[in-house]
DNA sequence: AACAAAACCAACCGCAGTTCC
DNA sequence: AGGAACTGCGGTTGGTTTTGT
């Protein structure tokens, strides 16, 4: 896990802090897409770059690293969300798994932003429920009645994210096409992970750095190819076992929670490792938790 | 239109675990 | 064995944006 000596720094640069550039976040991407991050104290060096080498591997997990979804939050990401905390408590690396292109920072900024104080209200909204007795079935009260700003996020995630990311100089490398993502459409692909390896992969090998890749022309939006690669994966019923709970009972879910997406270091021919192969997606069925629907 | 409050979110900080020397 | 360095994680902060009055 450390960096052999020979790697670190021999000067100690003054850091810059706060917000990172344009130019910053061009040049730390181009350095790790071309050369891996190595050891991540010697990348800003090595990237002509006035930060520490935590503050670039931040802003690389949570805003450069290919395949990260921003935009809002889908209905059923959301679901996802709170049904894991629920099992989990704050383990928002552990949460962040199960929610390919979303980042834990990412999911613990929802969190603490909004869910939080959604289930809070929605536990209020069930014990004055308990209370008055009422025999009420009306299923609206599941969800307390959204913020106008709410309201606009939850029109439809497609367009969320096709449209209402804030503008940002780098956005050209944040946004990803939301191919499965249908929540009006609560279908078996639905309950995937929203961010397939090959998505992910396309996304990857046509980055800023603009050289051509040969898989480009095998994964990039290839709808057939799409189609080929969810039917394989869903033919693996596998994949989706009911192991999650019998793993997460027996303590062993840090086994099953290892991330398909986690940007492992690059092999030593300076090409990137992708250790997504079998473990595409873990064990995880979202329908045997997701007993409480918000929509 | 102007101001205050609330919400949002990127980034920092500190700690714990791991690895290297 | 033990200290130093590194990585990863979760909590927190502070600046910016949005909403309400």
């Amino acid at each position: 896990m450390g960096c052999k000596s020979s790697d670190k720094p021999k000067v100690k640069p003054k850091h810059r802090k706060g917000l990172w550039s344009p130019d910053e976040d061009q040049r730390l991407r181009n350095y790790v897409l071309n050369h891996g991050h190595g050891c991540w104290s010697s990348v800003p060096i090595n990237a002509g770059l006035q930060r520490n080498g935590k503050s670039c591997r931040l802003r690389w997990i949570n805003y450069l690293r290919p395949g990260l979804k921003r935009g809002v939050f889908s209905a059923q990401e959301e679901e996802t969300i709170l049904s894991l905390h629920r099992m989990l408590g704050n383990k928002w690396s552990q949460i962040a798994q199960h929610l390919p292109g979303r980042t834990d920072n990412e999911i613990k900024n929802y969190w603490h932003s909004y869910l939080k104080k959604k289930l809070l209200k929605d536990e209020g909204m069930d014990q004055c429920l308990k209370r008055t007795q009422s025999a009420s079935s009306n299923s609206d009260i599941r969800e307390p009645s959204p913020s106008p700003k709410r309201l606009k996020v939850q029109t439809s995630s497609f367009e969320s994210s096709m449209n209402m990311e804030k503008p940002s100089a780098d956005i050209q490398y944040r946004s990803v096409p939301p191919m499965f993502d249908s929540p009006k459409e609560p279908n078996r692909s639905s309950l995937l992970p929203k961010v397939m390896f090959a998505e992910w992969f396309s996304l990857d090998s046509f980055g800023s750095s603009g050289e051509p890749v040969d898989s480009k022309s095998t994964f990039d939006h290839n709808p057939s190819f799409q189609d080929n690669f969810m039917h394989d994966y869903l033919l693996d019923e596998g994949a989706f076992g009911g192991e999650y709970h019998n793993s997460l009972s027996d303590g062993s879910s840090g086994d099953i929670f290892s991330s398909e997406f986690k940007f492992e270091s690059q092999s030593p021919g300076n090409e990137f490792d992708f250790r997504s192969g079998e473990d595409l997606c873990s064990d995880f069925n979202l329908s045997n938790i997701g007993d409480v629907m918000y929509i």
